[in-house]
DNA sequence: GAGTGGTCTAGACCACTTG
DNA sequence: AAGTGGTCTAGACCACTCG
């Protein structure tokens, strides 16, 4: 409702959905769409310039703007998406257990993760998800208590973002993250199903505010055989 | 030499790398670069919102756009990025063994990946890389053969993509990766050194041309313990 | 209220593709 | 030559932060 090139980017994202442009097509040129939405040039631009940042369509020089082929279940949408929000878009939701939601004295590894001075005080959340009566991903969030006051149970078993986001009004900006593989610790064995499993998918992952500030860091440890990341990526020229 | 944008871009990547913009403090404002780069607000600002999506600053409304501090390590730039890639950035070139390097008719799971018709035919180059004597990743590659005529086992053992953009003039333009861990298969055992290892982590690449046509499919599979991906993403909102 | 980044405009010139 | 996307401009108004 605010931005125009956003609700341009959103409609013209509806009609590639609903196929009103199809894949491979050409979108009206830049100087069409501006006469269509009443809007100048650049303003399409932005609009385009989204479509093409997700994935959506292809600007070829000299000719127009064609509709990228998607796979809808294979490649949702732009970016990393990681096996739980894949599952969660074809609708199979996992069960989550909380095992732990409190607030701790960072301990030195935390306190290098978050770069943290001594002493301070994080809340430590340990989730495990489940997918058809097995445990599969082992998630260890720590957020620092400065900046999130009060974590419940409740929140921790449905969404932390959604209570950070919406209730806290907390405004995430950017994350890095990295993916390793390392052999299952103890407490993997104990709170994972990993019989006959030798190995841990590791995706550690620093969030930030929008003022730069790092807040939360999380492991997400995943069972490898249900681990699946998908990710669209131009190339920088 | 070309946009000056992208100039300008590039030149404040060097003063934030040469710390002339140091992490954590302000660059100057928008209007002062306009001024300094002699330029309207706009340019400058494709410049800054090259920054911020390749991770170097974060805008703040109101106040200015602040130097992110990055781990030059571990998150050497932007999007997701390989352990080849890293080891590269670090200096330590791998020896690539090149195993296959031919022309050959697409079987059926080739024709699968590549969408092609019956009997058309690719170029797969299968190699491997080595980290100290180690045999620890793999390569296959397909490419189709209507659009790269010819590669030799020479440009298979240097660099594929070079040859590529620099000699046949492709422009690469996006491509859709998906990272799974599997069990090694028989070629796994054979051409890579995993004696006491259990797992393959495959990154499956899609590649795709300006024109947004797909003409290399390639497996990329690593040793667990010399997998290694970092990623920078901006949230959406 | 002054300064910051965010959006939007109307117009210009360019390089590229195609008939 | 006409149409396309790519770049650039100079100016406008807005929402936000901070003293």
């Amino acid at each position: 409702m605010r931005n125009k090139y956003v609700m341009i980017y959103q409609e013209m994202v509806q009609k590639i959905e609903k196929e009103t442009f199809k894949a491979n097509e050409f979108l009206p040129s830049e100087n069409e769409l501006a006469e269509q939405y009443q809007t100048s040039r650049e303003t399409i631009r932005k609009a385009l310039n989204l479509l093409a940042q997700n994935g959506y369509i292809q600007k070829i020089r000299g000719k127009g703007s064609t509709v990228i082929e998607r796979n809808k279940f294979d490649f949702p949408v732009s970016g990393l998406v990681s096996f739980k929000e894949l599952a969660d878009k074809m609708g199979e939701r996992p069960i989550t257990t909380v095992h732990q939601c409190a607030k701790i004295s960072a301990n030195d590894f935390i306190q290098h993760q978050l770069k943290l001075k001594n002493n301070q005080e994080v809340w430590e959340i340990i989730r495990t998800r489940s997918f058809s009566e097995q445990r599969v991903i082992l998630d260890k969030d720590y957020l620092i208590a400065n900046t999130v006051q009060h974590i419940s149970r409740d929140i921790a078993e449905t969404s932390i973002y959604d209570y950070l986001e919406n209730q806290l009004g907390l405004i995430i900006s950017f994350a890095k993250k990295e993916i390793i593989v390392e052999e299952p610790t103890e407490e993997d064995r104990a709170l994972l199903d990993l019989e006959g499993f030798y190995n841990v998918v590791v995706i550690k992952n620093y969030v930030y505010l929008d003022d730069a500030t790092l807040f939360q860091y999380t492991e997400s440890r995943h069972r490898p055989d249900k681990f699946r990341f998908v990710d669209f990526a131009r190339r920088e020229h």
